[in-house]
RNA sequence: GGAGAAAUGGCAGAGUGGUCGAAUGCGGCAGUCUUGAAAACUGUUGAGGGUCACACCUCCGGGGGUUCGAAUCCCUCUUUCUCCGCCA
């Protein structure tokens, strides 16, 4: 959620740079800063009919102290409107207050200037690429193909005990992918951040303290009973660690990977590109996320793209980088890299890792906040990427690693796996 | 799941109707002393709103209530601890 003192201070700059998201926020801005114009005014009135409440407790209380019960219980009655008053102003203002909060949260971030404008994923714009394409045979198999012939990854079972988009992973397959995750984590803790285990399930404030909630309700499995969600990514467990806090400067910066399960109902997305891999319920994922002072998130972000390189490297699969568009931003985010491994068989670009710098949105909500040189508080930045998400990588691997007798693993996975071919 | 106890500042912990945003200790920060550090001593040290700055207002787990006045009394929810039951 965006600061109601950098919509003050800087309205025009703002609608500004949320026409990139092909949006008008005039009107809305407009409306914000209108209500709280009215929340300050009925916090003032009410600030001072307390205060004149306060002043007359506390007479009464030396009146009866002095044996003055006479004029206290006259003093007792101006009392009554005070407090007439002060309920209709404090139920006002509660209105009012929470009107503007629907408001804010309506608002995206703010996109960061070096995001290009743009509609939709076409014009995501191609910062880096590397890697060979690897030129496969003519039997070359797409990887849900490569599944059946090896029987490494069974479909219809996920079907027969959840749904659709909740595969089983059979032997090799789901050794090759505990080994990735391991891999995964190791890369991470080597490049500095720190490996945590956190809950798949988390409360409604975690919800909204990373921006799922409100405007992702739909996206998320809600457990009603317990009125906890299924986690779409670690990104909100691990991100709202830190809701509430206040850190000092020498605490950045704070680096966590974790590695959990991935929940998403993805409501309203079918059709050939959502077929094997591509798209599932649940998923693997191993996540890096990020504290950091303002003056060094852009800075944390390009570390972050060029860890997420070596993996990438190391695991000699062709990616690209992409710096997403306005149009294509996520809600909360102010500049996404995406990564994209080329998938030959399949013949499309396949996106594996997102890495985001989300500046002060989500920690304002998070009132995640450090003490700065002279002892203020400060709203941090958040950042996060996936390091990686499983099913795509091993998509990845399945397609462009395939032989005519079998598929290789990666070198870097052999230690991992103790197998170096599936079939 | 049953019975009981509790929730106060970064931490520990006092406070049971007004003088309490809250004693005290620890920790943090600044200073004195010291070549430097430690110790000792002195001062300072919660968050948010509001203001040019003050004033002022709110917050003692969350929500509601009683009262002129609530950290303190009542209701409710959540969480934690102890005992019992169940259990990987």
């Amino acid at each position: 959620m965006l600061q109601l003192q950098a919509i003050r201070n800087r309205k025009d700059e703002i609608i500004e740079a949320l026409e990139k998201r092909n949006i008008d926020a005039a009107p809305l801005v407009q409306n914000v800063l209108e209500l709280d114009e009215k929340r300050r005014a009925t916090q003032t009135q009410l600030d001072s009919t307390l205060a004149e409440g306060n002043k007359l407790a506390k007479e009464i209380g030396m009146l009866f102290k002095n044996g003055k019960a006479q004029e206290a219980n006259a003093l007792k009655e101006k009392t009554t409107t005070l407090k007439e008053d002060s309920k209709r102003l404090g139920d006002d203002l509660n209105n009012t207050a929470d009107e503007l909060q629907s408001l804010l949260y309506q608002i995206p971030n703010v996109p960061h200037q070096s995001v290009p404008a743009g509609h939709t994923d076409e014009d995501n714009e191609e910062v880096f690429s590397e890697g060979e394409i690897p030129k496969l045979n003519d039997g070359a198999l797409p990887h849900w193909e490569l599944a059946k012939k090896y029987d490494i990854i069974d479909f219809e079972l996920g079907v027969k005990i959840t749904g659709a988009g909740f595969p089983v992973y059979k032997g090799k397959a789901a050794r090759l992918q505990r080994a990735l995750i391991s891999y995964f984590l190791d890369k991470n803790a080597e490049a500095g951040y720190t490996e945590i285990q956190v809950p798949h399930l988390v409360n409604e404030a975690s919800g909204f303290g990373t921006g799922q909630l409100p405007d992702k309700e739909g996206q998320m499995y809600h457990v009603g009973e317990d009125n906890l969600y299924l986690i779409p990514t670690a990104e909100v467990p691990v991100t709202n660690l830190f809701r509430d806090e206040i850190l000092a400067e020498k605490d950045f910066p704070i680096c966590y990977t974790a590695y959990t399960p991935c929940f998403r109902r993805e409501a309203g997305s079918y059709g050939a590109h959502v077929r094997g891999l591509n798209r599932l319920h649940q998923f693997d994922k191993v996540e890096i996320v990020r504290v950091e002072h303002p003056e060094n998130s852009y800075k944390a972000l390009d570390g972050m793209v060029e860890h997420v390189k070596t993996i990438l490297r190391e695991l000699k699969l062709p990616y690209r980088i992409l710096r997403l568009c306005g149009g294509d931003l996520g809600f909360t985010a102010a500049l996404t890299y995406d990564f994209e491994v080329f998938s030959t068989a399949q013949d499309r670009w396949l996106e594996i890792s997102s890495v985001s710098n989300f500046e002060t949105y989500q920690a304002n909500r998070l009132k995640l906040r450090y003490k700065d040189e002279n002892g203020k508080s400060q709203l941090a930045h958040t950042l996060n990427g996936s390091s990686l998400a499983l099913p795509r990588v091993l998509a990845g691997i399945l397609e462009n690693y395939q032989t005519e007798d079998g598929i290789q693993i990666p070198e870097v996975l052999v230690p991992y796996c103790g197998f170096d071919k599936i079939g």
